[in-house]
DNA sequence: ATGAAAGCGCTAACAT
DNA sequence: ATGTTAGCGCTTTCAT
């Protein structure tokens, strides 16, 4: 079936290995005609290199790394199924491990991967993007990296990253524009920096809007659906409610139209939510869910084209490009219900 | 840093390049005291076997290959994780790969990964355990194989399944005990094999309880949130609504929900709802959906185990053995508001 | 522009 | 119980 070996190809197109070595890895220094010969006699035999050996022989194993912390299952996949939408195409292969990052092993799990396994090149995601014990051995090792939304030491690889920040300024702003000025906010998991950046566009936003910063409408969540009912909670048993609720995203979102649900206030017309993602719960969620869609799998195919070109030694320029997320309006967001 | 050889190895322990591979391969015929010796220069060296070395030297690659359908992302990479925990302690790699199971080149695609990576067993979940054309291939190139919940020809290789089917009787007898007599099903996507076994259950219970089975009842879902909304729009316009919709999964349940909702229907007061898989929407929507979790990285873990004594050389015997769900109840269902 | 020869680090088959 | 000798199918180096 796919038993031929570089020596059948040889033979057949009539030249010796190391030509069809060269035309198979698109060197130079092949007459036009030989390479045609060769491609000929690869077509008719169905020739497929053997990994195994192109790997032992070139010191190379033409396999990525993916290490990804778990900001939710359909960003992984997504990361996931880009990368490898670009890297097969260009013959490498995926492999992936799922890191804790508060886990003390990670870092040794990561370096002995990469060296057993002889990983060619690695790819970061959040949280574990601004992981710095686990950037530092894979400097150490020289392995090519490749980061996706890294806040911190930005210098240190190449990577892709999207506006969040702008994007929760501008939902901040679509929210002020509706006429609410009580606007809650809750965070997400510290580790996460990225989602950090989402309160920063939130400030920004009420600050460029002069309205002032009011840290009892700031609860600390954790990314996940429980936060943010505790922090729904806290928030709407205040005194001086806030007519909208800014999550980080949407699970903690979520949590915060449970909350909202069972205390009977009516969204949007008593509370406006919205939350950060467009996971598949924003449109499943009874009102659907006004929410920021980051383009995912924009964003690993371009990490993944930034890692090839480093492993095949081309020039990486930083800072990478910047991809865009677009806000997603749906029923969970309205005017604000401001008693005069 | 690893660069240690298996002659580096030998040359320290003061013995043959085979007696090391013999303790690395856990063969037999190796002295204790000669085995210690070996471990200590490993141990010293920080030794790792080459995986192209002895991919090359004994024609397998240490690599499995996971190729999924969509049935929902959490289950995906619970699937995932659960195989990688498996067979990473073991020295086996995963490689994953998203096929379409309509996708007229799946069979092609499937074909060529495992030749060219030299794959050394496959794992197949839903809807894809039913493929027979992948199945074939597979079988033709003597491939090991294990399924995840396949239906069909479940002779041709091991596989791991949970009780769907009784599952959804117990859901069905459960909603007949709190008084439903008008139960509507929404069946799931028809490729997806697996989840037909749901409303053999839900016919099952209505037989056994002596409700006929009324075909205006039951609808016809793809396993989407937006075909639960399209069969929630028929059934709740029926002159005879049913006073309960289980759906075969619960993505089908939440656009259940969503249109009772629209219509002002009090859930479960006016109507039950119940789903199937337990996704995090399922704890997340308001009120909170009653569903079935199945065991899946269980199932997973499992099946990595049944694969890899394929690979071994052990004999495997059918059938697997089947891991049980569990009924979730939460505040979408209750009793029956039947007029008298 | 092309080829010959020497490994890469391991396993397998066969000694001993 | 242990060692020796050939490869596995490529890439690399160095000729030509």
């Amino acid at each position: 079936m796919i038993k031929a070996t570089i020596d059948d190809v040889a033979e057949l197109a009539g030249v010796s290995i190391k030509t069809v070595s060269r035309v198979f890895n698109k060197e130079s220094n092949v007459r036009a005609s030989t390479r045609e010969k060769v491609e000929a006699a690869i077509a008719e035999l169905n020739y497929r290199p053997n990994l195994s050996a192109r790997s032992l022989a070139g010191n190379k194993s033409f396999v990525l790394a993916l290490i990804y912390g778990h900001p939710g299952a359909h960003y992984v996949l997504d990361i996931q199924e880009g990368v490898l939408e670009v890297c097969r195409p260009q013959g490498y292969e995926l492999v992936v491990h799922p890191g804790v990052y508060q886990d003390k092993e990670l870092t040794k799990e990561v370096t002995e991967l990469i060296l057993e396994k002889r990983i060619d090149g690695v790819m970061l995601t959040p949280p574990i993007s601004d992981h710095a014990a686990v950037i530092n051995s894979l400097k150490k090792h020289n392995i090519p990296l490749v980061r996706v939304a890294p806040t911190e030491n930005k210098s240190l690889s190449p990577y892709v990253e999207t506006n969040d920040q702008e994007s929760s300024y501008d939902m901040t702003c679509q929210l002020i524009a509706l006429g609410h000025q009580r606007i809650g906010f809750i965070a997400g998991h510290p580790d996460h920096r990225a989602i950090g950046l989402r309160f920063e566009g939130y400030k920004a936003a009420l600050i460029e809007n002069q309205i002032p910063i009011d840290k009892t409408l700031i609860e600390q969540g954790d990314n996940s659906f429980e936060s943010g009912e505790k922090a729904a909670r806290v928030l709407l048993a205040l005194e001086q409610k806030p007519t909208a609720i800014f999550a980080a995203n949407d699970d903690m979102a979520a949590g915060v139209m449970m909350v909202a649900h069972q205390m009977g206030l009516k969204i949007p017309q008593q509370i406006s939510v919205s939350g950060f993602d467009d996971t598949p719960v924003a449109h499943q969620l009874w009102p659907g869910l006004t929410t920021i869609r980051q383009p995912i799998r924009q964003m690993a195919k371009k990490a993944t084209e930034l890692l090839l070109k480093q492993i095949k030694g081309k020039d990486v320029q930083l800072p990478a490009s910047i991809l865009s997320s677009t806000i997603i309006v749906r029923e969970s967001t309205g005017k604000a219900n401001v008693k005069k």
